[in-house]
DNA sequence: GAGGAGATCGTCT
DNA sequence: GACGATCTCCTCT
């Protein structure tokens, strides 16, 4: 670990890439794992960085909250495919929320990333966000950047049309992955998921506790 | 700080 | 034609 990227000059360097290996498991304990983990967005040569800190796992036929639970569509196509692909969706008329796919090919499930820490390309996430951003951001400020799935989304300027089935395990290729850079975090705590009807009493939204950056509702 | 309602459109019935 | 894996603004306390 730890090999250093030539341009340092960016505030944080990568990691290692997460592996499509990662994403071949059972949501759940990805949803768990991908805390901590960076989730990293190119914009030019600018690096978009945030430490997620807020997952929900979907799981397949099994899981009526889940948009694959009545079988394949093309809207939701990209959960039942291989592993470690962006399945992005779009919602209430004018937000878009990201997802990774996990399980093997033919099993539908996914991880919906809720929030993140920012890390680096603060700037630039206020302004996707149209938010001003002061000299010196207060930390109420910063919270609400990235706190919820729509934030996320707009903070790392993801769309359907640019993102969905996009390869999230290849760094090289692709403007969208993410990383583990050894940060380890101390404490996670699993909590029913958000802004369902169905299924509410599961509790498969892994945050990690005491975090100021999860999105603030039901924290319980 | 909490709670309610409006915005807005793709997807599915 | 209804609803949704949400966010923001406004009002009330």
């Amino acid at each position: 670990m730890g090999r250093q990227d030539k341009s340092t000059r960016h505030a944080v360097v990568a990691g290692r890439t997460l592996d499509r290996s990662f994403y071949d498991r059972d949501p759940r304990e990805v949803a768990h794992d991908l805390l901590g983990k960076l989730l990293i967005r190119r914009v030019g040569s600018q690096l978009l960085v945030g430490r997620v800190v807020e997952t929900e796992a979907y799981l397949g036929k099994d899981d009526p909250a889940a948009h694959s639970y009545r079988g394949k569509t093309d809207r939701n196509a990209v959960m039942f495919g291989p592993p470690g692909f962006a399945y992005v969706y779009f919602i209430y008329g004018m937000h878009f929320c990201l997802n990774v796919s996990c399980l093997p090919e033919g099993i539908a499930g996914a991880v919906l990333f809720r929030a993140m820490e920012p890390v680096s390309g603060i700037d630039r996430m206020a302004r996707l966000r149209n938010v001003a951003l002061p000299e010196e951001p207060r930390l109420s400020l910063l919270r609400t950047l990235t706190s919820g799935p729509g934030r996320m989304a707009a903070a790392l300027d993801v769309t359907r049309l640019r993102d969905n089935g996009k390869d999230l395990t290849n760094s090289r290729k692709s403007d969208l992955w993410l990383a583990d850079d050894g940060h380890r975090v101390e404490r996670i705590v699993a909590t029913p998921r958000i802004g369902i009807t169905k299924a509410v009493e599961h509790p498969l939204r892994y945050v990690v506790a005491g975090n100021p950056y999860v999105s603030a509702k039901r924290e319980r």
